[in-house]
DNA sequence: TGGCTGAGTCTGTCAAGCAGACTTATGCTC
DNA sequence: GAGCATAAGTCTGCTTGACAGACTCAGCCA
């Protein structure tokens, strides 16, 4: 019980808001879904096509997010062809922007390709690229070395901790 | 060939900053193990313990992380043992904190816990909570209704496109 | 010398991803 | 009305990865 114990030890990840996050988002497929419904990719067998990904993974993948409330099915009808289903985002998914540009934004940083971006996040009133920014409530914008994640109200103490 | 085809359609996903940023970070485990850096645990046995993931699936993700410059080994040594390695955020490392804190913010809004949130930003300088705001080079804050994800200079067109 | 501890490695089982073929519903053309 | 085209799935068998639990290895200490 020395101080060598990380404080964060001490308290238990069952809540964790980063793990309930991953248990949506965190595979491999789904942000690779999200980019294509983000980039306006709406339909079952174009998303299929442009993500190359398995149909069957496809499947799961838009119902596991559709009952996450993330996104909903929209009919639609092409002139002569029988009513079918998109995908759109519902305003739960479009507040996934900040985590989608967040990973762009860093992409572009650390992993550069030659030509520059092949994607860029636009302020569409006026055509600039938008990023993210880290601010704090007191109007700050702090780099990653002065922010720290600490235990917040709902933090639950860890079994067996110490 | 119809204006219904999205526009998207046409541009390849093959180098698209997502994929390749997915490819590094997007499996269940990794952001867990990132967490635990982040939060101040280093340590192997003390992320296995805390984040609950098989020692293999520790070992290889680690290194994984280090081999892409995310994180570093770093030798430690407690009074009367041996040396030892912790795993301590590089500079791209830090650079992800927009990432989680986006995460985070996105999880605290859509699966709030009774309690309150359990993990929260924090600026060290003045204590007050930090989030991510979307902002465009010409200084606006849009809402995500009011951002695009357009094609960039290195995007590039798709085989069978159309 | 033998035991303890942190940090792994090894092994066998089981779930998930995968490619590719098959199915279903509807509307169109002839 | 028969047959074809198409979007959106299901089905099948193979392969890869996750997983729990046991084992290993190196240095320090009693």
């Amino acid at each position: 019980m020395n101080e060598q114990v990380p404080e964060a030890m001490r308290w238990s990840t069952e809540n964790c808001t980063i793990s309930r996050t991953m248990r949506i988002l965190g595979d491999k497929w789904t942000f690779h879904v999200l980019r294509e419904i983000f980039v306006g990719v709406r339909r079952f067998e174009d998303i299929r096509a442009r993500a190359e990904l398995p149909r069957q993974v496809l499947t799961e993948r838009l119902a596991a997010l559709i009952e996450r409330g993330i996104i909903r099915r929209h009919p639609y009808r092409l002139p002569g062809q029988r009513e079918r289903y998109e995908y759109r985002l519902t305003q739960a998914g479009l507040d996934l922007y900040p985590v989608l540009v967040a990973l762009i934004q860093w992409g572009d940083q650390y992993l550069p390709l030659d030509d520059g971006p092949p994607i860029v996040p636009q302020h569409r009133g006026c055509g600039e690229e938008v990023s993210v920014v880290l601010q704090c409530a007191a109007g700050h914008e702090p780099t990653p070395r002065e922010v720290a994640i600490r235990p917040g109200p709902g933090a639950q103490p860890r079994a067996l901790a110490g």
